[in-house]
DNA sequence: TCGGGGCAGATTTTT
DNA sequence: TCTGCCCCGA
């Protein structure tokens, strides 16, 4: 009788039915979240609600196009903005900058962008080289997340990074204000800062967005925080939806605490918990829960579902990372062969994306197709970063960061000196580089040769300026001419540069499909806009029938029939870099829970023995939370690959070693197995022992000479075997070494 | 000014 | 293994 509300379960009608005041969903995985808040969205609507008063905000550009997707179908033609929380921002940031003194025209800077102006920064303060600029970065951006700006900054809030952050941070500040420029935390940042310092805007824009909804609120910041309450004091129609369980975040700032403590600070909110869900088989969803209540931090949560009990999730160790990467694609590609499943049905996700390279070439030599998400990011790459400096200056002349970029790309003779010459000159007329750089005649410390190359290159500049409200295929076009850039890379012998030349027409074609869209003159900014705030987990083929590799990071949000869990070893999975805090051992836990429960049919978790990872070789130990997965629902399949032996398997690329002899394939309980470590041979010294030129023996290469050392508590070796492995790099701790005595 | 070679360092990365 | 950075020679 009511398409809306029918197909919905009574919790999750509740949910969908609540109209006015604060709400809590806890929504667990799989629990049909982004269908209840699609149905909410309409049935507020319905219930007469003006869109233009509804905003709903999430985290990733593919979260926003789901869920506008989903609404259009539900309440067609209705212009709800669906945003995510940056885009929501900028746009408010491009309304009302001028109370913190931003035009509408500022630049979005990317990370990448936010580290040359925090180099220059350091610069500026003398304090080249003394720190590491990215340690620098991460505590700017710790004192943003938590709303200190430069002035409330003080040197005791970080420890011995404290002082320079103290003095880097409002340099940095004022350059980017100089500039024009925010950079990804400022845009939540000044947005927070504005709604804080000017009630009447906070007020108009609070009584605007009278319903407002945050998506994935486990992983929002301080910040976020803040923006989300000040949006909802007149109107606290505020609704959350989470699951402290997903939580994978917290080194990006998220605080659980916003979700976990939300009762607290809204004490009428409604609380619904999602709990039955929908995708995954009872087998996994048991395994996964069990696995999960090993965290202490938590609120607990009742999973169920009434989906069949399903396969037992499989266990595999493999001997190598080799046999690891050519099993789990054997099998895909049989399911693949035998007709049983599509490509698309499989997704294979690791800690890390340097753990990808083994897939791939297992993938291409089956010829199964697949593809990587979020690996070599397409905006990242430097070409494309070129080009958009281009429209970034054009775009606003005083964007320092993109006039470096670009004043010598191509190489037209313009060098750092003349560069820091310009600076100075406009530093002390106080006008912005551009300007320095139009009276390049007038500053006398410059070299001979330089006025005239920078001549040159404002003249390309005025040219490409005045194209600024033509379509932005057509800007782009005009700098890839002007500018020299398309001549310097077709007359290049670099084979790289095809490359290059083939993502710049897929700029172009990215271009045109935006001007498509946007008929309207002066479509620049908001191309801009658009390309800085997305990333390529966007525009990944949803319908592309391949094989997806990619982090656990990435996995988030999705799901797949059969899910593989690669590569969870000690060091891995949990990463060795959060081994030592308690917490973040929790929030790997919590990534491989959404891992796990990303899978509807079948799941398979994995780890092998042996992996050359970055160039060098180790042996390696289960990881622990190999301990944490309830057993009665798994089937361990010791090291058995497709009815190969382990013991007298033999990889296909001879580089690869065997595993060691002493491997005994052995079924045996995963509780009894994750105990195991590498056991040391037993003629192995301490790492300190070993010296360059000292002759080592290895298990699968032979004799070897080692040539150099590395110190610390990660001692490593390079070893040449003359007998054909070539170098190889061990870390001494792990690596299956011995000394060898006497002659060679 | 510019390119090559040597060397250290390397999570995850919604925006 | 791969990348980015620094230094040096042309």
């Amino acid at each position: 009788m009511d398409p809306l509300l029918d197909s919905l379960t009574e919790a999750q009608r509740a949910a969908v039915c609540h109209r006015d005041g604060p709400q809590l969903i806890l929504a667990g995985p799989g629990s049909g979240k982004t269908r209840v808040v699609t149905h909410r969205v309409a049935y507020l609507l319905r219930s007469g609600v003006p869109a233009r008063q509804i905003v709903a905000l999430t985290f990733t550009n593919k979260a926003a196009e789901e869920m506008s997707a989903r609404v259009e179908r539900l309440a067609p033609g209705e212009k709800v903005w669906l945003s995510t929380f940056h885009r929501f921002c900028s746009r408010l940031l491009r309304q009302h900058g001028a109370y913190l003194g931003l035009p509408p025209n500022f630049s979005i800077y990317d990370v990448s962008d936010a580290r040359s102006v925090l180099r220059l920064a350091v610069k500026d303060v003398e304090l080249e080289g003394i720190y590491q600029p990215d340690a620098v970065a991460a505590a700017i951006s710790w004192a943003k997340n938590r709303m200190v700006g430069p002035d409330k900054y003080h040197a005791t809030m970080h420890a011995s990074l404290g002082p320079a952050v103290e003095r880097v941070y409002p340099r940095y500040q004022a350059r980017l204000l100089e500039s024009q420029a925010v950079d990804f935390d400022d845009l939540l940042f000044h947005t927070a800062v504005l709604l804080h310092e000017h009630p009447e805007i906070r007020a108009e824009l609070d009584a605007r967005y009278r319903y407002v909804m945050v998506d994935e609120y486990q992983d929002t910041n301080q910040v976020q925080y803040q923006i989300a309450r000040l949006l909802s004091i007149d109107y606290p129609n505020l609704s959350v939806t989470g699951d402290p369980d997903q939580s994978i975040y917290s080194w990006r700032g998220a605080n659980v605490k916003n979700i976990l403590d939300f009762e607290q600070d809204y004490p009428t909110a409604q609380v619904v918990r999602l709990e039955q869900n929908y995708r995954s088989t009872q087998r996994i969803l048991r395994t996964a829960s069990g696995f999960i209540a090993k965290n202490r931090r938590r609120k607990e949560k009742a999973l169920f579902t009434e989906n069949d009990e399903g396969s037992l999730v499989r266990l595999m160790r493999y001997p190598t990372h080799a046999a690891e990467a050519t099993g789990i694609v054997d099998r895909i590609a049989a399911e693949i062969e035998a007709g049983r499943r599509q490509a698309r049905d499989f997704a294979i996700f690791y800690r890390v994306n340097a753990l990808s390279r083994p897939f791939e070439q297992a993938m291409k030599a089956r010829h199964v197709p697949f593809q990587l998400v979020g690996a070599v990011e397409f905006f990242q790459r430097k070409e494309i970063k070129d080009l958009l400096a281009y429209l970034m200056l054009i775009n606003n002349p005083r964007d320092e960061v993109a006039l470096r970029r670009v004043i010598n790309t191509p190489p037209r003779g313009i060098g750092p000196t003349t560069i820091d010459r310009l600076e100075e000159f406009a530093h002390q007329q106080r006008m912005p580089l551009i300007d320095a750089a139009r009276q390049s005649g007038l500053v006398t410390t410059l070299p001979k040769r330089a006025p005239v190359a920078v001549a040159k290159f404002m003249a390309v500049f005025d040219e490409l300026s005045a194209m600024s409200a033509k379509p932005v295929r057509d800007i782009l076009s005009a700098v890839l001419d002007r500018s020299g850039y398309r001549a310097s890379l077709a007359e290049s012998e670099d084979p790289n540069d095809q490359d290059r030349l083939a993502n710049i027409e897929e700029l172009l074609t990215a271009a045109r499909e935006f001007d498509a869209e946007h008929p309207e003159a002066n479509a620049l900014e908001a191309f801009l806009e658009q390309t800085c705030l997305v990333n390529d987990t966007d525009d990944w083929e949803f319908g592309g029938n391949k094989v997806t590799l990619m982090t656990l990071h990435a996995a988030k949000g999705l799901e797949f029939p059969v899910v593989f869990v690669a590569a969870i070893e000690q060091g891995i999975l949990p990463h060795e870099r959060s081994m030592e805090d308690p917490d973040q051992i929790e929030e790997e836990r919590r990534l491989l829970f959404v891992g796990m429960t990303r899978a509807r049919e079948e799941l398979q978790l994995s780890w092998s023995r042996y992996r050359e990872f970055r160039g060098r070789a180790n042996y390696v130990s289960p990881s622990s939370f190999i301990n944490d997965l309830p057993t009665e629902d798994l089937d361990f399949v010791s090291g058995q690959v497709e009815g190969i032996d382990p013991v007298t398997y033999s990889p296909t690329t001879p580089r690869t070693p065997p595993p060691r002899p002493a491997f005994v394939p052995t079924i045996t309980t995963a509780a009894a197995l994750a105990g195991e470590t590498p056991s040391a041979d037993a003629d192995r010294v301490p790492p300190e022992s070993y010296t360059t030129g000292m002759v080592v023996r290895h298990p699968e290469y032979g004799i070897g000479k080692v040539v150099s050392l590395s110190n610390g508590a990660r001692r490593s070796a390079t070893v040449v075997f003359p007998g054909g492995a070539g170098e190889k790099t061990f870390i001494l701790q792990h690596a299956p070494l011995s000394p060898v005595r006497g002659k060679t």
